[in-house]
DNA sequence: TTAATTACTGACTGACCAGTCATTAAATAA
DNA sequence: TTATTTAATGACTGGTCAGTCAGTAATTAA
């Protein structure tokens, strides 16, 4: 007689989760995107990571692109909408409101999982277009307009110094995006680490360029 | 008897030009790197943009790997060299070489179809870290050390107030490579245009923090 | 002119993967 | 209990592509 060691037979091969599964997936999804990029992500392991099989990923979503699609629209646009609020909200200085945007898009986007899908984008944007004509659309545009208007409303109530909006609203922009590039690529490979200090360091430098200069106003 | 336009026959079907290859395939390369990312780039068609047969590139380099090894080292190390020249022969005040140094970065990498490469490699480090390892090494640390040095030497010489070297280098290199990144990936899909102001605002800012408020300075 | 060398070619291999679909079985209705 | 519906499976298809190598022809040496 032969000992087997048997596996416990699972009362049932796999259970009917509809409700769960879109979820899941893009949880999933996410993880591998930001992993290994877009294209370098396998749907086979998207499934596997979901805990299903490729076939059922193809139940809830139509392609690989939709599940990207799925990510932005259901992870990114509640939070713009957040901050779109806040600012539309706001009574108090135009200068507070605008180190509390930079730390607040820190938070809940800079210091997140939400942080990789810039390079995402960047990296795929010439393999796969309509992904990143979504995301211009559907984030950049509205980012940029929101400092954009920020920087704007100093401008216009005389707080900040007479200057070109769009350019601020770039350069505002630009090291904090740049910061999450970097951590989703060359940071492993850079010994060098970013401190507090690079964020803290911005706002004081944007500010100390935008607002007037207070020794003949009185 | 048929009339037959007849194709003015090849005197050969191919040369020999061993010597010419190499630039002639590294250039190839960086055009479709710079067009399609590294991964999607077929090396069948650097072949046929270089003028040759795949099996030939593999008698001049013995990877898609090492192409793009070469196309740094060949291409950006130079750069790199005339600044750090540059930097080390300057002799005037400091703000003006910080000026002058950010401006020969936007003209000589900026401008040029270098500005592609930090796209491609930020793209591809995940796939292919050993590329990005190299670009680190070869490149990202002696850029930052070079801005690193000039602020040090203007806080040394009282010429700059006394901050965190370290930030301050990543602040000036951000919205520039930021720049070259947004060029290359989502311009395509954004109607906003990159006007000069931009990096004449960036140097702007940048010196306004940087140099001392001359209020109390005789 | 003939032989030896080597730059060059391109068909081929093996590996990879998005998306499909015939089949299975869990859940639910009759 | 039996029939119906549908969530879930995974083998399979058709397509892609880095890298190989046996053979071809341009060049050079003998």
């Amino acid at each position: 007689m032969v000992f087997s060691i048997s596996k416990p037979e699972p009362s049932s091969r796999w259970k009917r989760r509809k409700e769960d599964r879109p979820e899941e997936i893009l949880n999933a999804a996410l993880e591998l995107f930001t992993e290994k990029g877009f294209a370098a992500t396998r749907m086979d392991d998207v499934a596997k990571s979901a805990g299903i099989s490729k076939g059922t990923l193809y139940n809830y979503f139509e392609s690989k692109e939709s599940i990207f699609h799925a990510v932005v629209q259901e992870m990114i646009s509640p939070e713009i909408e957040k901050v779109e609020t806040m600012v539309a909200n706001y009574k108090g200085p135009t200068d507070h409101l605008l180190r509390q945007l930079i730390r607040a898009w820190w938070t809940n986007v800079g210091e997140t999982r939400l942080s990789a899908i810039p390079k995402i984008v960047i990296s795929e944007s010439g393999n796969f277009p309509e992904l990143a004509e979504f995301f211009v659309e559907t984030v950049v545009k509205r980012a940029r307009r929101l400092f954009t208007d920020v920087v704007s409303r100093g401008v216009v109530s005389g707080e900040f110094n007479l200057v070109e909006t769009q350019a601020v609203a770039r350069l505002i922009i630009a090291p904090l995006v740049y910061a999450t590039i970097w951590q989703h690529s060359l940071k492993p490979f850079d010994d060098d680490y970013l401190s507090d200090e690079y964020v803290d360091l911005h706002i004081k430098f944007i500010l100390k360029s935008l607002i007037k200069d207070q020794r003949f106003d009185v």
